[in-house]
RNA sequence: GCCGGGAUGGCGGAAUCGGUAGACGCACACGACUCAAAAUCGUGCGGAGUAAUCCAUGAGAGUUCAAUUCUCUCUCCCGGCACCA
C-alpha cells in the first residue's frame, strides 16, 4: 500500500450517496423502457418472479435473484438494449386472507400496507426495476383480465365443472388448500383432515401436455429444469389392450381396455386388475356373483385418503369379481379379473393386465392370492468383451446356489477370473441340468449330499468372453437352487487350470448380495434368495410363435396379433381451478336454471352455444362489457361451515340476473387460485394501462418473449407450466405471437439464516435487509449477496463476511479518488483486460461470485501500484457499475465523469492486450511438477526444455536418467518423462 | 424405488475441451502504527516433517506421461417424483 494513507480523503459514507443517486436515476427516468417506436432497438426482457407481499416484509433472501437479473438488466442497457425489467405484485393469496379473517381488516388495506413496505425497501437497494409499468393482481383493472382469459378457456370449452375431492377439516369446518394439508394434518388446528367431494372448476391442462412436453426442446432452461417439468407431466407410451369379458354362463359381455407398456409380456398376464373406482364394476354389477364383497371393498377403496392409498409398504389387498372371466387375447385363455386398490383410477384406462412374473406390484398381490407366474421373458446381456472378440460359441450352463443352514455356498475366483460367484458349470452333450449341477458341485468342491430343489423357469441368455479361455461364448444359462443336507464331501477333482484358483465360501445373504457382481450370477441371486422379478428386456419365452424374439420386436408383432393400439398418456391431472375463499378473483359465471332446461329441452341449438355452455349446461360466462366482476366487500371472511366461500354467504352477490335470458340466476360463488394472476402476468407489463385489451400486438410483439426468466425451483412445476399452458393456449387463438413465453429460465438458491437453517419468523433468526442497509450500504448487501456463494445454490448469511465485502468497497473508494490521471503499467493493462473478459462471461453465466473476485483481484493490483492510473479506474468503475451502481456512480462523478454510467457502453476487452509475454510454466518429471519456470511464451518445445534441464531443480531430479519422451503444453507444463522410471505398467 | 444435483483447508468457495489443487473472501496467528484498544497496513495460514520430501479434492478401482476434472463400483447429503402399469 503505497499511496492510500498520504492523502485525507472523504470517508465512503453510503447513507449519503445512495438515496441521491436513486431519486437521480428516478428523475432521469434511466431505467423505463421504451418500447415500440419510431426507431426499433434491440430489445431485452429480463424478468423476476413478482413477490407475493407478505406482512413479515422483505428478508435477505428475497433480493438475491433481484440483484442478479439488475446486474444483467444494467449490462444490457450498456450494451445498447431497450430492456424492460419489470415489477409487481402477486398479492391474492392465503396469508393476507387469513390475517384478515383474525383481525378484521380488508385484505385490501393489508395488500396496501404491504405493498408499500415492499416498494420502499425493493427501492432502498437500487434494483433498476421500471416502475412506471408496476403492476397488482388485486387491482380490478388487473384482474378484469385475468377473468377474460378464463372465459376465453370456457368459451373454448377448456374449462369444465367437476366432482373433485378437497381437503376438508372437520373440526374448522373448512376447505384447506394442499399447502394448508400437508401430510393430511390442517395446519390450522393440527388435526387431522379428510378428503370430501365438490364440484370445482377444473383446467383441462392435459389437452396440452404432449406440447407442454415436446416444445421443452426449443427453450432454453436449465436442464434440471426441463427434467423436472418432463418428469412431472410424465409422458408415457404404451399400448391400448382389449380383454373380452365373459360371465358365467360364457356369454360375451363386453371388453375391457388395459393400458400396458409391455406389450411384449402379454403371454404372461395371468389376471386383470381394475380400479374401485373403474366403471366396469357397475357395468357388470349384475353379473359379478360375489358383488356385495366386490362393491364394499371399492367402496372403501375410493375413501382412503391419498396418503394412505399411495402407501406402497403396505400389504396389497383386493377382491376378485367372481362370476367374470377375462379372455387373455394372446393366449385365449380366460383369467380372473380383480378389484385392488393399488391400481390408480386417474392413470391409463384404470385398469391394467398383470403379469406378475416381470411387475413387482403384480408379483406381490399373485403371492398373496396365490395367483400363477408365468416367466415370459428372459435376460439376456452382452458383455462389453464379447463385442469384439470374434465368433461366439454357443454353450449350456448351469448356476447353482447351494443353501446350508442359512448360508449359500460361494467359489470365490480370483479377481479376474470372475471374483465372488455362484456354483456354475457347462452342461454336457445330452447331461441333464440337474446332474450337471450336482457333478459340477462334486468336481469342484467335494460335497455329495446335496438335493436339488426348485429349477427356474427363467433362463439366462449371456454373451461373454472367457480370458482363460481366449474364447467368445454365447450361454444358455439355467438356475437350480439345491439344499445341502449335510457337509459330507470326498475329494474334489480339479482340472488343471482351476487348481488354486478358487475358494470354497459359505456367505451369508448380505455377502452374496454385495459382493457377486457377474450378471447372471446376480440374477441367481434375485431369483432364489432376494425373490425379485425380472422387469428387463431380454428373448420371449412361453409365447407361442414369439419365443425366441427380443421383446422390442416381440411386443410389436403381440400387439399387432391381438390389434393392441400404442398410445401415449400422462401423469400431469388437469388442473383445479376452484378455491372455496375470498381473496382471489371472482370467477365470472352464472348459474341459470332456466337456460339448462332449454338447452335440456333441445330450445336452444348447439351452434349457437360455445364449446364451454355445451360442456358445462346451464353455466353462463359474464359479458366482456361487464368485465372486472369485482369483488364485493364484506365484514367476515371466513368460509361457511359447510365449506363454501364466504362470497356464497352475500344474498346480494350472489342472486343475479342472467346475462343469457334475463332470469333469475346464482353466481359463482369460489374464487382462482393464486396461479390465476401470475399465469400471464408477464404479458400485462408489455403494455400494463392498456384498458382495452390484455395488452396490446404492437407491444407484445415487440417484447415479448421474456428473453430470461429467472426464479425459485419451486415454482418449476406449478408455476412455470401453468404459464406456459396458458401461454400456448393464448397463442392458439393468436392473442400472443410466441409458441412459449420464456426464451430462458434459470434459478437462484435459498438464502439460509447463519447455521444453515430456513429463515423463519417464528424461529426469530430473519435477516431484515433494512438492518444492512442503514448500517452497511445497499451497494454493500447486494455485492455480498453476489459474492457469498454461487447464485443456483443454498447458502447460509454470514455477518463476517458481510463485512469483509464492506472492507472491499471502502478499498475501492480509496483507491479511485486517489487515482492520477497517468498511463497504465503493461501489465495492469492486462489485468484489466483479463477483468473485462472474466466478469463479461461470468455476467452471463450468474457466476457472479467469481466476477466479485475478478474484481477484488484487480483493486489488490491497483492498490499496489505507485500511482494509480484514473483511466482503469473508470472502466473499473463501469464494470462495478451492475453490482454496485451507487458507489460507482458517485465515483464517476467525483472523478469528472458527466454521464450515468448506465448511459456508457460497457467495456470491451482487447484480445490483443491479453497476450502475455512471459508464461509461467510447470516442469514435471515423471508427472510431478518439480520446479516452475518463467519464459518468453513465443520460445519452441525445444528452447524451453533447454532452459528448463538447466534449472537446479530438475538438474537434481533428472541425475542420471535420460530424457526418453517430453509432452509440452504451451503456456502450462512441460513433463519429461525419463526411462527408468516409467516403467511399463503390464 | 426412480429422476436430478452434490461431497475440495477451520469456514464460504475457486480451478472441470485432463495440465502448477486451494483463486477471492472470512476466521485465525504474528508484526507495524498506538500509552492502549479498535480501525488500518504488512506477513503467514491444507496435513506430517528440522529439512529434503511425502501425503491430501467422500471411499475403492480403472484409463493416462498427467485425474478435483473422464469411466466403473460404493457411501453419505440435498432437491423432485413416487403402487404412474
Amino acid at each position: 500500500m503505497s499511496s492510500l494513507n498520504r492523502k485525507k480523503i472523504t470517508e465512503y459514507q453510503p447513507q449519503k450517496i445512495e438515496k441521491k443517486w436513486q431519486k437521480e436515476w428516478e428523475k432521469k427516468k434511466l431505467f423505463q423502457a421504451r418500447g415500440p417506436g419510431k426507431r426499433a432497438r434491440k430489445k431485452f426482457y429480463p424478468l423476476i418472479e413478482f413477490p407475493y407481499p407478505s406482512g413479515d416484509g422483505l428478508h435477505v433472501g428475497h433480493p438475491r435473484p433481484y440483484i442478479g437479473m439488475d446486474i444483467i438488466a444494467r449490462k444490457r442497457r450498456m450494451e445498447g438494449f431497450d430492456v424492460l425489467f419489470p415489477i409487481g405484485w402477486d398479492a391474492f393469496g392465503l396469508p393476507t386472507e387469513n390475517y384478515a379473517v383474525k383481525t378484521g381488516v380488508h385484505p385490501k388495506v393489508v395488500t396496501k400496507k404491504n405493498t408499500d413496505t415492499f416498494r420502499r425497501q425493493i427501492q432502498s437497494l437500487g434494483i433498476s426495476f421500471d416502475w412506471s409499468r408496476e403492476i397488482n393482481t388485486t387491482d380490478p383493472a388487473y384482474y378484469k383480465w385475468t377473468q377474460w382469459i378464463f372465459l376465453k378457456f370456457f368459451e373454448q370449452g377448456l374449462a369444465y365443472k367437476s366432482k373433485m375431492p378437497i381437503n376438508w377439516c372437520p373440526s374448522c369446518k373448512i376447505g384447506l388448500a394442499n399447502e394448508e394439508a400437508i401430510g393430511g394434518i390442517c395446519e390450522r388446528c393440527e388435526g387431522f383432515t379428510e378428503k370430501r367431494e365438490k364440484e370445482q372448476w377444473m383446467l383441462e391442462i392435459t389437452k396440452y401436455a404432449d406440447r407442454l412436453d415436446r416444445d421443452l426442446d426449443t427453450v432454453d432452461y436449465l436442464p434440471k429444469i426441463i427434467a423436472q417439468q418432463r418428469n412431472w407431466i410424465g409422458r408415457s407410451e404404451g399400448a391400448l389392450i382389449s380383454f373380452t369379458i365373459e360371465n358365467a354362463l360364457k356369454q360375451n359381455v363386453g371388453e375391457i381396455e388395459v393400458f400396458t407398456t409391455r406389450p411384449d409380456t402379454l403371454f404372461g398376464a395371468t389376471y386383470l386388475v381394475l380400479a374401485p373406482e373403474h366403471k366396469a364394476l357397475e357395468k357388470y354389477r349384475h353379473e359379478i356373483t360375489n358383488f356385495p364383497e366386490v362393491g364394499s371393498y371399492a367402496l372403501l377403496g375410493q375413501k382412503k385418503d391419498e396418503r394412505e392409498r399411495t402407501d406402497t409398504s403396505r400389504e396389497k389387498t383386493g377382491v376378485e369379481m367372481k362370476g367374470l372371466k377375462a379372455t387373455n387375447p394372446a393366449t385365449g385363455e380366460h383369467i380372473p379379473l380383480f378389484v385392488a386398490d393399488y391400481v390408480l383410477f386417474q392413470y391409463g384406462t384404470g385398469s391394467i393386465m398383470a403379469v406378475p412374473a416381470h411387475d413387482e406390484r403384480d408379483f406381490e398381490f399373485a403371492k398373496k392370492f396365490n395367483l400363477p407366474v408365468r416367466n415370459v421373458v428372459n435376460p439376456y446381456f452382452e458383455h462389453p468383451d464379447a463385442r469384439r472378440k470374434g465368433q461366439r460359441e454357443k454353450k449350456k450352463k448351469i448356476i447353482l446356489v447351494v443353501e446350508y443352514q442359512g448360508k449359500y455356498l460361494s467359489i470365490h475366483w480370483k479377481p479376474e477370473l470372475g471374483g465372488r460367484l455362484f456354483l456354475g458349470g457347462t452342461v454336457e452333450e445330452g447331461e441333464e441340468n440337474k446332474k450337471t449341477a450336482l457333478r459340477e458341485l462334486k468336481e469342484e468342491t467335494g460335497y455329495i449330499d446335496a438335493e436339488i430343489e426348485e429349477v427356474a423357469e427363467e433362463k439366462f441368455f449371456y454373451d461373454y468372453y472367457a480370458y482363460s479361455k481366449e474364447k467368445a461364448f454365447s450361454a444358455e444359462i439355467s438356475f437350480l437352487y439345491a439344499h445341502l443336507k449335510s457337509l459330507k464331501k470326498i475329494e474334489p477333482t480339479l482340472e488343471e487350470k482351476e487348481r488354486g484358483n478358487f475358494t470354497v465360501e459359505w456367505v451369508l445373504p448380505e455377502v452374496a448380495k454385495k459382493e457377486i457382481l457377474n450378471p447372471p450370477h446376480q440374477r441367481a441371486y434375485e431369483i432364489f434368495i432376494g425373490k425379485g422379478v425380472y422387469v428387463g428386456g431380454g428373448f420371449l419365452s412361453n409365447s407361442g410363435r414369439f419365443d425366441g424374439l427380443s421383446t422390442e420386436e416381440g411386443g410389436k408383432k403381440i400387439m399387432a396379433l391381438v390389434g393392441g393400439k400404442t398410445k401415449t398418456i400422462y401423469k400431469l391431472r388437469d388442473w383445479v381451478f376452484s378455491r372455496q375463499r375470498y381473496w382471489g378473483e371472482p370467477i365470472p359465471l352464472v348459474f341459470c336454471e332456466h337456460c339448462a332446461e332449454r338447452m335440456k329441452n333441445k330450445e336452444v341449438r348447439n351452434k349457437d352455444l360455445t364449446k364451454g355452455e355445451q360442456r358445462n349446461p346451464g353455466w353462463i360466462p359474464l359479458r366482456e362489457k361487464d368485465l372486472p366482476l369485482k369483488l364485493p366487500e364484506v365484514k367476515n371472511f371466513k368460509p361457511t361451515n359447510d365449506g363454501q366461500s364466504p362470497l356464497s354467504s352475500i344474498k346480494k352477490w350472489r342472486e343475479v340476473k342472467c346475462p343469457q335470458c334475463g332470469g333469475k340466476a346464482i353466481r359463482e360463488t369460489d374464487t382462482m387460485p393464486n396461479w390465476a394472476g401470475s399465469s400471464w402476468y408477464f404479458l400485462r407489463y408489455t403494455d400494463p394501462k392498456n384498458k382495452k385489451e390484455f395488452a396490446s400486438k404492437k407491444a407484445l410483439s415487440y417484447f415479448t418473449p421474456v428473453d430470461w426468466y429467472n426464479g425459485g425451483m419451486e415454482h418449476t412445476t406449478l408455476h412455470v407450466l401453468y404459464s406456459r399452458f396458458w401461454h400456448k393456449f393464448l397463442y392458439d387463438l393468436k392473442l400472443v405471437p410466441t409458441l412459449e413465453p420464456y426464451l430462458k429460465r434459470t434459478s437462484h438458491g435459498l438464502i439460509l439464516a447463519e447455521g444453515g437453517v430456513k429463515m423463519s419468523k417464528s424461529k426469530g433468526n430473519v435477516v431484515n435487509p433494512d438492518a444492512i442497509v442503514g448500517r452497511l450500504g445497499a451497494d454493500t448487501l447486494r455485492a455480498y449477496e453476489m459474492f457469498m456463494g454461487p447464485f443456483d445454490q443454498a447458502i447460509a448469511w454470514n455477518e463476517e463476511s458481510v463485512a469483509g465485502v464492506r472492507r472491499f468497497l471502502e478499498r475501492v473508494w480509496k483507491l479511485s479518488l486517489l487515482s492520477k490521471k497517468t498511463k497504465p503499467s503493461k501489465d495492469l493493462e492486462r489485468l484489466l483486460h483479463q477483468t473485462i473478459k472474466k466478469v463479461s462471461e461470468d455476467i452471463e453465466d450468474m457466476k457472479f461470485n467469481t466476477a466479485m473476485s475478478a474484481f477484488m483481484i484487480l483493486s489488490n493490483a491497483l492498490e499496489k501500484e505507485e500511482v494509480i492510473s484514473q483511466e482503469i479506474v473508470l472502466i473499473f468503475l463501469r464494470l462495478l457499475s451492475p453490482f454496485v451502481p451507487h458507489i460507482a456512480e458517485e465515483l464517476a462523478h467525483r472523478l469528472g465523469e458527466k454521464t450515468s454510467l448506465q448511459k456508457l457502453p460497457w467495456p470491451k476487452f482487447d484480445s490483443k492486450k491479453l497476450v502475455q509475454k512471459d508464461a509461467t510454466i510447470a516442469v514435471q518429471v515423471n508427472g510431478k511438477v518439480r520446479a516452475t519456470i518463467t519464459l518468453p511464451s513465443s520460445l519452441s518445445p525445444k528452447e524451453v526444455q533447454k532452459r528448463a534441464l538447466l534449472l537446479p531443480q530438475i538438474k537434481k531430479w533428472m541425475e542420471g536418467k535420460t530424457v526418453k519422451k517430453v509432452i509440452f503444453v504451451p503456456g502450462k507444463v512441460l513433463n519429461l518423462l525419463s526411462f527408468e522410471e516409467v516403467l511399463p505398467k503390464r
